[in-house]
DNA sequence: AATGAATGAGGATTCATTCAT
DNA sequence: GATGAATGAATCCTCATTCAT
C-alpha cells in the first residue's frame, strides 16, 4: 500500500533481462570479496552496493546469505574439479588449486557451519555435496596406497591445511599452507587458481 | 528469564561485592555454553540471561564482545599452563589438555579473528598473546629435536587441528583431532580438561 | 513459478491481441482466489503469477490494487442484476445469488474501504456506485411494504449478513449467512451464483 | 509523547522501567487510534511513533503486529464483561457498551481474521477466546427465552450488527449500528464505553 | 552493584512499479 | 503485447548500549 512517495521520476538505466546473468556473477564476485575482507556476516547491503545492484537483485538470486556463500563455494569447488579433470592432472595440481582456494576463503569451508545450531539444513546438506565434490575430485588424482588414502584422512587433512591458514599468525597464509602439507608429508604443486592466471589475480 | 515487565515492586536482592566475582564466573560459564551453541555472533543478551543477570552485568564486566571471547580463551589457555607446569608433565598430557579445549572451542583459535578488518587492533593483540602463552607452555614439555620443534611448526600444528575439528564432518570432533595428530605424527595423551574431570564433565 | 533467471533465448508465443481479453479474466480468477486465500492485501505479484502472466500484464489492465479489487467485485454485481433482471425473478432468488457472493468475498464489500484515510476518493466513490447498483438490482424485486423497503434498511441488512460470515467461527460461512437471514425475517432462496452453476462450483 | 526535555549529551531522557506500564497503555491507545484512522495494516514504527517511544519498545511489549491488535481487543471485552458484571446489568446496557466497541473497532472483531490462511493459528486462538468471553458476559444478562438465546445466534447478531458499521455508507456508524439491533428486534441502551465516560470522551 | 526497560541506528526483507527486450 | 528482471523506498526487526531506579 505504501509505495514510493516521491515517484521520483528518474529511475537508474535498467538494462533489461539479458543483465541477469551478468548481475548474477557481479554478485559472486563482491561477495567474495566482501567475504574476505569482512567477513561472512558483512551486511548484505553492501554485497549488492559493490556488485553496482539493487537490493532486491541480490534476493532475486540468492534468497539468503548461505545461498550467496554456497554460490561462491560453488565456484570454487567448480576449479578443483576442472583441475582433477584436465589432461595427465596430477594430485599435487589438484591440491594446488584446492589450497589456492583455501587460503582465499579459509574462512569458508571450516566456518561455514563452524557451529550447529545456527545452519539451517539445508544448507548444512549443501556443503556437505562440496565437500564431496572436492574429495571425488581429489581421490581421481590420488595415487594406489597414498598415505591419506583411508578413511576420512583425505578429507581431515584438507581441513588441517585449512585451520592452519586461518587465524593471526607471523606468516603468511600462503607460507603457512606449505609448511601444512610439508608436515603431513604431502607434495603441493603451484598455489594458483585453475586456469593459468597469475596467481595473485583475483585478490581482493 | 520472563520478569514482569511491568514492575512488581521487589527487587533480587544485592548481595553485595561477593557476587561480583561469582557473576563474572556466570557469565565466563554462560559465554562458553552459547558461544559452542550459537556461534560467536550470538546476542550478548542470551550471554547474561543465561548466566542469569541483568544486561548491565556483563558490560560492567566486559566492555564488548571481544572481551567476553578472550575471557573464555584466557581460561583455556591457563588450564593449559597449569598442565605444562604440573609434575612430571609429557608434551603428551599437555597436548591432551590442548586438544580438549580445541575440540570445545574450535571455533576460537581459528574464528577469533578470521577476518582482517573486524577484529579491533587491541583484540588481535590479546590473541597473540594467548597464543604465545600457549606456544611457551608446549615447549616446556617438547623434548628436543622434536619434529615440531623448528620455526612456527608448533604452532601451525595446533592451527591444523584446531581446523580439522571444524567444519560438517561424519567423524565426531574427537575422533577428527586424533586422526589428526595422528596424521602429524604426534602422539597425544588423554583429550580431557586438566584437573581431572571427567571428559565429558561440561559439555553443553 | 520457477523461470530461468538467465535467459534461455526462447520467448513465450505472443498470441496477438486475442490474449488480452482472456489474460484479462485470468488476472480477475486469480485476483478472487489470492484475495479469498490470502487477504485483499495480497502481493500483486502473486496475482500475476496465479494468472499464469507477466507482471506488466497486470498493470496494463489494472493500474493499482484498488482497480484489480473492484474488477472482481464488478462480476460479483453484475451476476446479482442479471439475477435481478430474470424474467420472473423474486427477491429471495435474487438475495441467494447476493449471498452467494458475500459469502466468497466477504472480504470486499466490508472491508475495501473499511477505514477513511487509505482509500483513494476515486475507488470509494466506484464502490458506492457498484453498492448503488446492488441496491438498485434489489429495488428491482422487492415487494411492496416489505420490512427493509425503508430507507437505508435494505443495504445495512446486506452489511449485516456480510457482518454475519466473516471472521472466526464454529458454523460454516453459508450457514451463517443463513441465520443472518432468519434474523432478520427475510426469506432467502437457493445460494449460488447466477447461471446455475452448481453451488459448489467456484470454490477455492 | 514523553519528549525529551533534557537532550543532555547523546540520547533522549530514559525514565527508567517506572514507565513499562506507561508506555504500555501508550503503545494500546495509539494502536487504537493508528488503526482507527489508518488500518490494521499501519506501520508499526507509526504506532511507536505515536505512542512516543522507541522502536524497541513496542516490540518487547509486543512481538508482533496480532500481539498489539489482540491488546487492543482485550480491553474492549474487559469493558463489555464489566458492564455485565455490574449492579442490576441490563442486557440493553452490555448491548450498548459493546456496541460502542463495535463502532469504534469495527475493523477488529470481523476483519482480524478475514482471511483463512494469514492468520496464526495462535492468534486465531486468542480471537475465539475473546470472542467466547463476550459472549460469556452477555448470556450473564440474557433473559431467559431470548430471540438470540438459541445455537449461535447471539454471536452471529454481534457479527451482523459489525458488518452494519462497517463500509462506506451515507449514515454514520452510530445511526447503522441502532438500525441494525433495530432491524433484529433487540433493544440497546446508550451506546458509550463502560464507566461512564461521555459518548465522544474517547474518540480519535 | 544489579536490574532490565528504553533507545535507535543498522541491517534484513518485501514488493509496487518501471522498462529493455 | 508480453515478459520478468531490476530498482529502491518503505517497513520490519534486532540488538548493542545506556541509564533511572
Amino acid at each position: 500500500m505504501t509505495q514510493p512517495l516521491v515517484p521520483t521520476g528518474r529511475r537508474p538505466a535498467n538494462d533489461g533481462p539479458k543483465a541477469a546473468a551478468r548481475n548474477r556473477e557481479a554478485l559472486i564476485a563482491a561477495a567474495r570479496e566482501i567475504f574476505a575482507s569482512q567477513g561472512l556476516y558483512a551486511p548484505l547491503s553492501s554485497i549488492a552496493r559493490r556488485a553496482g545492484v539493487g537490493q532486491g537483485v541480490l534476493y532475486r538470486h540468492f534468497p539468503d546469505r548461505d545461498s550467496v556463500a554456497i554460490a561462491v563455494l560453488e565456484e570454487n569447488v567448480r576449479q578443483v574439479e576442472e583441475a582433477a579433470a584436465a589432461e595427465g592432472a596430477l594430485l599435487a595440481d589438484v591440491l594446488g588449486v584446492l589450497t589456492w582456494h583455501l587460503t582465499d576463503s579459509a574462512a569458508f569451508l571450516g566456518l561455514l557451519h563452524s557451529n550447529g545450531a545456527a545452519g539451517h539444513a539445508a544448507t548444512l546438506a549443501h556443503a556437505r555435496v562440496l565437500s564431496a565434490r572436492v574429495e571425488a575430485a581429489l581421490r581421481r588424482t590420488l595415487p594406489a596406497r597414498h598415505r591419506l588414502g583411508g578413511g576420512d584422512d583425505l578429507m581431515i587433512a584438507v581441513g588441517m591445511v585449512s585451520g592452519a591458514t586461518s587465524g593471526p599468525a607471523r606468516e603468511s597464509r600462503e607460507r603457512r599452507a606449505a609448511a601444512a602439507w610439508r608436515l603431513l608429508g604431502v607434495e603441493v604443486g603451484p598455489v594458483r587458481p585453475f586456469g593459468g592466471r597469475h596467481p595473485t589475480a583475483e585478490r581482493g
